[in-house]
RNA sequence: CGAGGCGUAGCGCAGCUGGUAGCGCGUCGCGUUCGGGACGCGAAGGUCGUGGGUUCAAAUCCCGUCGCCUCGACCA
C-alpha cells in the first residue's frame, strides 16, 4: 500500500490536474526537456523516436501520392511576406527576425520561417513554366518558429518540427481535390497509426489560415474533452500564385495562373497521442509509433538461464521486426513494471524461471492491463497479434470516449454547460461573425469545424435561421 | 500582455519571528535480493535564480531583475 502511494505521487492525478499530469508525464518519461530559451524544448531520444516513426509512416503515404521531399531555407526575406497582404497580417506578430549577421546590420531583415508558402511560392514561380510541369508536389520536414506568448511542450512551442506540403495545380478542381485528399490522408494516418479518431471538415472564416481560400482541419478530442487541431490542409486558390507570380502556359496556348495548396502536421501530434491515450499511470503509446513496442522484464535474473532466455526471445522478436527492449538493470521487477508502464510501452513480457521451464511467457498489455500466458513457441506471431489488438483497442477506447462527449445544444446556455463539462457541442449557426465572436466571449469555446452534412433549425446565438451546424469546443 | 503561484543538492521539499544549510528520493561503491516501485553498509553532491540595499551577521528582511508553471487574451 505504501509502495503504491509512493509511485502514484510521481505524477499528478490525470482527472484532478490534467495540465500538471501532462507536464509531469512528458518530463518524467524523458520525451522532452525545456530548452534555455523561453518556449523552446529539447526533444529527447524517446520523444524523437516517436517523431521518426511518424515521419516514416507519413513519407510512405506521401510517396504514394507523388509527393517528393525537398528542403527550403530557414531564412526568408521579410519582403516576401508583404506580398500577400492577409498572410503578412496573420503572421507578423509572431515572426522572429534576424537583423544582424556577420557583425553587420542587414540591408533587409530576414524572417525565420513561421511557414514557407512565400519562399516555396517564389521558387515554384521559377520552376513552373508549362502545364506539363504540373502538378508539382513537394514536402519538407523542417523546423519553424512562431514567437508564441504562452507555450507548452509539443502543444505550443516557439520552435517546432513539422512537415509542410505544397502543391501547385493547373485547375481549381485539381487543387481542391488535392486539399481534400491530403485531409483524408491525415485522417487515415491519425486513426490507423496514432489510434486517434478525428473529425475532419472546414474551418470558419475566423479560424482560416492567413492567406487561404479555405482551411480544412482534423480535430481530436483530448482526455479532458478539449479539442486539439491535429492537422490542417489549405486550399490557397490563386492567392499565392498571384502574389508570387506562379503561372504556366496551358495546352490551349494561353498563360494561366496556377492554383496551390499547403498542408501540415507537426510535433503537436505527439502531444495529441499523450493527451488522447494517457492514463493515471502515464503514457500509453500506440504500437505503430511506439519507440519500444515490447519490453522484456527478466524475473530472478541471476538464476541460471534467465538472461539467456530473455536475450534469445529478444533476438527472435527483433528478427520479426518488433521494437524490443530488454531491461537488465538492477531494479526490482515491480519497479520496472511501473517505469515501463509510465513510458507507455504497449506490451510487457515477464520471463522468469517458472515460465522458461513451462515454455511460456507472461504478457501484459498496457491498454487494459490484461495479462495472458502465451507459449514461447511462435512468440513473434503472438506478440504481433497482441500489438495489433492493443492498437485496435486504443482506437476503440478513444472513439468511445469522444462519441460519448458529443452533444447538441440549442442555445448559449447549452453550449456553455457543454463545453464546461468537457464536451464537443454541436449547434446551429446563422453564419455571421458576431455570433461566432459572442460564443467565444461567453463560453471560451471556439468554432472548431463545420459539422458536415448536418442541419439545424436556428442559430444558437441569435435565433435566426441556421445555415450550418458547428462543432464548438474549448481548444488547446 | 493581464491574474495567480514558484525559484534552496539531479528531482521533490523543509528551513523564512536573521547566527553561516537539512530531510526524502535519486546518484556512486560493495554485498544480499528479484512474479507490482526490495534491503544493508559506505560515499559524493549546494557561491540558497540573479543584482543591489539594511545589518556585526542575510536562504531568511527591503527594492529591482531574470526565469519557470497554471489560468485568461492571440496562435499549429
Amino acid at each position: 500500500m505504501a509502495k503504491e502511494n509512493q509511485f502514484v505521487e510521481q505524477i499528478a492525478n490525470i482527472d484532478v490536474d490534467f495540465p500538471q499530469w501532462y507536464t509531469d508525464v512528458v518530463l518524467k518519461t524523458k520525451l522532452v526537456d525545456y530548452g534555455p530559451v523561453k518556449g523552446t524544448m529539447v526533444i529527447r531520444p524517446y520523444g524523437y523516436a516517436i517523431w521518426e516513426n511518424i515521419q516514416n509512416e507519413m513519407n510512405a503515404r506521401f510517396k504514394k501520392r507523388g509527393v517528393e521531399n525537398a528542403y527550403f531555407p530557414l531564412l526568408i526575406p521579410m519582403s516576401y511576406f508583404t506580398k500577400e497582404a492577409e498572410h503578412v497580417e496573420g503572421f507578423a506578430p509572431e515572426v522572429a527576425v534576424v537583423t544582424v549577421a556577420g557583425g553587420e546590420e542587414l540591408a533587409e531583415p530576414l524572417a525565420i520561417r513561421p511557414t514557407s508558402e512565400t519562399i516555396i511560392g517564389t521558387m515554384c514561380s521559377k520552376w513552373v513554366q508549362s502545364y506539363r510541369d504540373l502538378p508539382l508536389k513537394v514536402n519538407q520536414w523542417c523546423n519553424v518558429m512562431r514567437w508564441e506568448k504562452t507555450t507548452r511542450p509539443f502543444l505550443r512551442t516557439s520552435e517546432f518540427l513539422w512537415q509542410e506540403g505544397h502543391t501547385v495545380h493547373s485547375t481549381a478542381e485539381d487543387a481542391e481535390n488535392e486539399t481534400q485528399a491530403m485531409l483524408e490522408l491525415y485522417k487515415e494516418f491519425a486513426e490507423n497509426c496514432l489510434a486517434i479518431p478525428v473529425i475532419t471538415g472546414r474551418k470558419t472564416e475566423k479560424e482560416r489560415f492567413a492567406g487561404a481560400v479555405a482551411t480544412y482541419t482534423m480535430e481530436a478530442m483530448m482526455h479532458d474533452g478539449k479539442s486539439l487541431q491535429a492537422g490542417t490542409s489549405h486550399y490557397l486558390g490563386q492567392n499565392f500564385s498571384t502574389a508570387f507570380d506562379i503561372q504556366f502556359l496551358d495546352n490551349d496556348g494561353t498563360h494561366k495562373k496556377a492554383f496551390t495548396t499547403s498542408w501540415g502536421v507537426s510535433t503537436r501530434l505527439i502531444g495529441a497521442i499523450i493527451m488522447t491515450h494517457g492514463d493515471e499511470r502515464g503514457l500509453v503509446l500506440p504500437p505503430v509509433v511506439a519507440p519500444v513496442q515490447c519490453v522484456i522484464v527478466p524475473i530472478a535474473a541471476r538464476k541460471g538461464g534467465v538472461i539467456e532466455a530473455c536475450e534469445a526471445l529478444k533476438t527472435k522478436l527483433e528478427g520479426a521486426g518488433i521494437r524490443v527492449a530488454l531491461d537488465t538493470t538492477d531494479n526490482s521487477p515491480g519497479w520496472k513494471f511501473n517505469e515501463w508502464e509510465m513510458k507507455g510501452v504497449p506490451v510487457r513480457i515477464e520471463l522468469g524461471p517458472r515460465d522458461i521451464e513451462a515454455g511460456k511467457m507472461l504478457c501484459a498489455r498496457r491498454d487494459n492491463f490484461e495479462k495472458v500466458e502465451l507459449p514461447l513457441e511462435n512468440a513473434a506471431d503472438s506478440i504481433k497479434e497482441l500489438l495489433a489488438s492493443v492498437q485496435k483497442g486504443l482506437l476503440e477506447k478513444a472513439r468511445k470516449h469522444r462519441d460519448e462527449r458529443i452533444i447538441y445544444a440549442d442555445d448559449m446556455a447549452g453550449i456553455l454547460a457543454g463545453v464546461e463539462a468537457g464536451k464537443f457541442v454541436k449547434a446551429g449557426w446563422c453564419g455571421c461573425r458576431e455570433c461566432e465572436d459572442k460564443i467565444k466571449e461567453e463560453t471560451a469555446a471556439t468554432a472548431r469545424v463545420y459539422a458536415e452534412g448536418e442541419s439545424a433549425e436556428k442559430c444558437a446565438v441569435c435565433g435566426k435561421d441556421a445555415k450550418h451546424v458547428i462543432i464548438y469546443a474549448r481548444a488547446y
